[in-house]
DNA sequence: GAAGACCTGCTA
DNA sequence: TAGCAGGTCTTC
């Protein structure tokens, strides 16, 4: 579920809730795997009494900086969340100081908390993060045309762009009026500059409308206030199959594509 | 590439 | 009740 503007969100309203600066007083853990290789015990004592110095994101993980020294890294996978609030399917409960409670929410249990010595162990495996200024078009490039994939698939690839999932990637695709089975050598200079554009646009649209929630489920994306996120309208292709392009009328496809539920426009996404 | 694994819950 | 879901990892 999270993408980078969900993460980012997230990432952000903790920020905004003063969660920075606050002392770890006690973690309890109801779902010990997410914690894995963990013990219980042994991360509860690596975190109590430390400090959370610092929030931050890169690509879909979120940074929590410790007094330690240590960084607790945190993936949401498919609907990992955090509240302020206690609600269901919270695996984690951090109580901090000044009488505020994290809540980690995940329904369905594949988000995972990792505590690192150095952030780069995990990030050292990802490429850029599509909206910092490392991520450039000359290296988006050079990244697709000397590959021989598919392009939808290839801008998943976390290892090469981080930050874009099944949703932002299908908006991307269909703001550039690329098909997602393009091969990535096939694409033009032209096609790959509206490609990069798209990829930032979509995900800074996304933050700004504060994450893409789509239905009202326990698994859908939630804000740390419970809210869901502004972006749905400003969608246009994913989870629309059936529905008419806003662009060019015709109605949109669903295919799946590297094993992904994907979307897009037959008359407006060339092949 | 593809398929299965990890999980729960919503939607058709 | 079956199929599918915003993600990633492992094993062919």
């Amino acid at each position: 579920m999270p993408e980078l503007p969900e993460v980012e969100t997230i990432a952000s309203q903790l920020r905004e809730r003063g969660v920075e600066g606050k002392e770890i007083l006690s973690v309890k853990v109801n779902w010990a795997p997410t914690i894995e290789p963990y013990t219980v015990a042994q991360f509860s004592s690596a975190v109590t009494g430390t400090t959370i110095d610092q929030i931050s994101r890169v690509g879909k993980w979120m940074l929590f900086a410790l007094s330690s020294g240590q960084t607790l890294m945190v993936h949401l996978r498919m609907a990992g969340s955090f509240a302020m609030e206690q609600g269901s399917h919270d695996r984690i409960i951090v109580k901090l100081s000044d009488g505020l409670t994290l809540y980690y929410r995940d329904t369905r249990k594949f988000g995972r908390w990792k505590l690192v010595d150095d952030p780069q162990t995990i990030l050292s495996k990802l490429g850029p993060d599509a909206l910092t200024r490392r991520f450039t078009l000359a290296y988006f490039s050079e990244a697709m045309k000397k590959r021989h994939r598919m392009i939808k698939p290839l801008i998943l690839d976390q290892g090469i762009v981080a930050g874009l999932g099944n949703i932002y990637a299908d908006e991307a695709l269909w703001e550039s009026k690329i098909h997602p089975e393009r091969l990535s050598d096939s694409l033009s200079d032209a096609e790959l500059a509206a490609l990069y554009k798209a990829i930032k646009q979509v995900l800074k649209l996304g933050i700004k409308n504060r994450g893409t929630s789509l239905g009202g489920g326990k698994t859908n994306y939630r804000q740390v206030d419970g809210d869901s996120g502004g972006n749905r309208g400003e969608v246009k292709a994913y989870g629309k199959s059936g529905k008419p392009c806003v662009r060019c009328k015709k109605t949109l496809e669903k295919i799946v594509v590297a094993q992904r539920g994907t979307t897009f426009c037959p008359a407006c996404q060339v092949t």
